[in-house]
DNA sequence: GTTAGCACTCTAACAGATAGAGTGCTAACA
DNA sequence: TGTTAGCACTCTATCTGTTAGAGTGCTAAC
């Protein structure tokens, strides 16, 4: 539906004002901050026909008027005005999240820890999951007679370690054995290709070392199982407190901290290069019925890999942060991107 | 100070009472919940004496009363029955932390996590500190061309990595080169000794070879700030955001959040055995006034490396937290201890 | 030293009353 | 036909009493 270009004017002004104040907007009100040559009755005509059509709504009968989730998405479709980061804020962005280890974790949680100072929203993000990643490289470092740390070293970059226990000694033939059964049926593997039959398989091959080599077997499945899990960063949640009158802050935290279903929401939102917005119910969790969920993919080596998203009240100033997520969602992919290249 | 054996009885009563309930306790209700074999006029005389002693206070003239930070101390130090964990939940606090991957951040984590549900507090919680931990390996795992990541860890188990940029081809006698300057001035080494001058003095000379060694010297030297950096960790913030009438919740988490004060904070408060505990203003920072900290050192190897704290209002359950507390930090560092045993 | 009784105080909860912001409608106007 | 001024109306937030109830401190008797 297009609407006619005062009606246009009018919702934009409503939201605009809305989003900056959180107070619903009379027609006097609205005339004030910006000039329309026309009178408030005719604003009230207009606003009574936005109302008609569900773009905007009244909390109460004689109240302004609030933006209804038909107008956000009206706003953000057809009249928003993005606003771009200056560059100078560009780079301070980009310094920050290039002090950061390399490591994947390390770049999103400073890139998350930026996106939530600028957004004042809670930032979710996903550890880049790429479906064609291969171990690298295993290493295994003895720390007590009995006790090693195996760590894992993924094609995307993603490190992790586990300390593994042994029911003896762990002597240097055991550990070349290990490097052996490594190099030759785990290093160039997806961790999918990492399955339990495949380890008992193995075991069972080792004849009578396999009792000994077991538990390494054991945990170097766990690493690739680690490896390949999606995990949710989580950042900023506090600044949901800010906003007053917006549902129950604690209903939402626990609901982001209940990891699960963002993840799989996530993971299952790929091939979408802009950033995508979900305003109010426009989104499947009860709990964040409230709230508009912006969320935009990273790219590594031009693969899709993960998901930087911002959450926070429907009357979040869309203009201000769509491109903000887009620009620190293109810092992160090419920074990781970096990282890998070869 | 000690107080007469039924002012006791009547504090302890109105302690435990607020603690449940969170409501001002009157002569009349508080018999009805501790069953004293006095009027409520003889409550009354008691209580008068005990707000003049300061142990309680009205929130207004024609209230309840409610425990002081000293009645508050009183009780802890003088009244307090500790409530222990039941053996079976022990079991299963014991096996949900040795789920966790072995290294000493993950063993945290899962810590906290169990801390905060059991408790309903903020957990923080510092990684292990050893100022005698030593580089006990360090690997250069390359991963494109001129990208290597180098991983690094220290005695006390702490893993750390860093991805590390090279002005050229990383080959393999500089590699070589690498590991043989590592081996004989790294290995050993505290985090400490790994000084700038240090890493100038080696760079030099190496001579012709300088240039390209230089970058990963000082990817080391990064690495072994970070090795020794003490991190905080900090989880169930939302639950603060259960208590009515506590504070401004968003003020806490922000304080949490910048979590430099806090960190210092626990470092200089070590050579405690038993959990500490801080009530009220006993606590120097002002975000925490209105709060109860009551922390406790972990020892691994039988050193004190690092501390787990619990914040909550000042009305919270001492009796069941600080058994919970204590036995928290006794798992934790005895599974600790476990994965670095020779 | 303990207790019953009483006057007193303060709050939370409820009920009007009022000001103000905003609306919709109507009639007049360009 | 679109625009505007004017007006009656509505609803909320705020302030002001009023009241019930919980709790106190004090006094006098036991």
């Amino acid at each position: 539906m297009k609407l006619s270009e005062r009606k246009e004017k009018i919702l934009a002004s409503i939201v605009e004002y809305y989003i900056a104040t959180g107070e619903p907007v009379g027609s006097k009100t609205l005339l004030e901050h910006s000039p329309l040559s026309v009178s408030s009755a005719t604003v009230r005509n207009e606003m009574a026909e936005l109302s008609a059509l569900g773009f905007i709504e009244q909390p109460h009968t004689s109240s302004g008027r609030v933006p209804s989730q038909l107008g956000y998405r009206y706003y953000v479709d057809n009249l928003m005005n993005s606003y771009e980061l200056p560059v100078q804020e560009k780079r301070l962005i980009e310094s920050r999240i290039l002090s950061a280890s390399g490591e994947p974790q390390q770049i999103l949680e400073q890139a998350g820890q930026v996106l939530a100072e600028i957004t004042n929203c809670a930032v979710v993000s996903t550890t880049p999951c790429d479906e064609h990643a291969v171990i690298r490289r295993v290493e295994l470092v003895p720390i007590g007679t009995r006790t090693a740390m195996m760590i894992m070293l993924s094609s995307s970059g993603i490190l992790k370690s586990k300390v593994c226990k042994l029911d003896c000694e762990l002597s240097l033939d055991i550990i070349e054995l290990f490097y052996n059964v490594v190099s030759k049926n785990f290093i160039g593997k997806s961790a999918e290709e990492v399955s339990v039959a495949m380890i008992q398989t193995l075991a069972l091959s080792l004849g009578s070392k396999s009792l000994v080599v077991s538990p390494l077997l054991i945990t170097l499945s766990d690493l690739a199982q680690m490896t390949e899990q999606t995990q949710l960063l989580l950042q900023g949640q506090s600044n949901l407190l800010n906003y007053t009158d917006y549902g129950n802050a604690y209903e939402i935290m626990e609901f982001l901290r209940r990891s699960d279903p963002l993840t799989s929401f996530f993971s299952s939102r790929k091939n979408a290069d802009a950033p995508r917005i979900l305003i109010g119910k426009e989104n499947q969790f009860r709990e964040l019925q409230d709230s508009s969920v912006i969320f935009s993919n990273y790219s590594v080596s031009g693969k899709e890999s993960g998901t930087l998203g911002l959450i926070g009240p429907t009357r979040i100033d869309y203009a201000r942060l769509i491109p903000s997520l887009k620009y620190l969602t293109e810092i992160v992919g090419s920074i990781m991107s970096d990282t890998l290249e070869e």
